[in-house]
DNA sequence: TCTATTCTTGAAAACGAATTTCATTTTCAA
DNA sequence: TTGAAAATGAAATTCGTTTTCAAGAATAGA
């Protein structure tokens, strides 16, 4: 599935690795969990990918590094990721639950192709600083927020229209 | 739960009521379908709520009704009333697929408390614009979007702070 | 180092909402 | 009125998520 990316970085340093790896690691001491070495491949797994990832697809992609970790580690694991900041769901209303990692990354939505399931990450301030203000005026002390997008892309609605010819 | 709404209409008249049932009718005459009492009673309660209400909570309604009129029908028949415009999908992001009626009210978005459920719905025409922006700039043909704040609200923070101290 | 305690793991089971199946009933056009 | 097509609703199924549980590590204290 196509998923084009605008990226602060064109890969993930090594330095980045480390650094998120101490977040979870500080996160897991401080709720009182342990250091495994299967969190920190998982961890490793997910910062290498660019993609929004259901559980499974993480889960597939470890698999390939060490078959023996399953799909209940992973799911358990991104949980602890999104705790600490380190993951953060991302909802594209198909039902599943999809992460994506957020490291060194602006804050940005995305507009999906309800055709091909594609999608395309876009920027804007104006939605953060609704957020603000629309939980100023009704009293609400916000946490975050979803925008989507839904629509149809280019080369899904080429395809519509040469079928129909 | 409580759900605070800015209407522009006061309650639904029989106008209306009288309107969108023909509408419903028009839309199952198009795709072929056949007009039932059950599926007239549904759309009357449906309108007749002010919410944003899963398809549990609606057939709880009905039965109150007509005992007689199940889940199955209730659901397939809230499908039908999305298709013709009578209803939209309202994504709370608790895994519950919730209906509003979009009668006679302006596009609008909710922000919804973290804690007690209870949500608020605010209009802004930026998020309407910034939809056909968007699009345009990556060559979508949009066609929806979904905008939610999620939150605390001022009681919840209330009681947070009462039980803290 | 040993040991007790606690946490982790992953397979399997449970869960829950959405959706489909199917036998029966109802609608509607001829 | 009648028969083909659709509607109905209870029950079953689906499918992603979440929990359970028994066995296997990690860690702190002796």
């Amino acid at each position: 599935m196509l998923q084009k990316r605008i990226d602060d970085q064109p890969s993930i340093s090594r330095e980045m690795v480390r650094e998120a790896q101490e977040i979870l690691h500080r996160h897991l001491k401080r709720v009182g969990l342990k250091q495994t070495a299967q969190r920190d491949t998982i961890l490793c797994t997910f910062l290498e990918t660019r993609d929004h990832l259901s559980t499974d697809e993480l889960h597939r992609l470890i698999q390939k590094k060490d078959a023996g970790i399953g799909y209940t580690t992973v799911y358990r694991t991104l949980k602890l990721l999104a705790e600490c900041g380190l993951a953060s769901e991302v909802e594209f209303h198909d039902g599943i639950a999809r992460y994506e990692h957020q490291y060194n990354r602006r804050s940005h939505h995305h507009m999906v192709c309800t055709e091909c399931g594609s999608s395309v990450e876009f920027f804007s301030r104006e939605v953060q600083q609704l957020e603000q203000e629309i939980g100023r005026k009704h009293n609400y002390a916000t946490t975050r927020h979803t925008f989507q997008i839904y629509g149809v892309c280019e080369d899904c609605r080429k395809k519509k229209n040469g079928a129909e010819c």
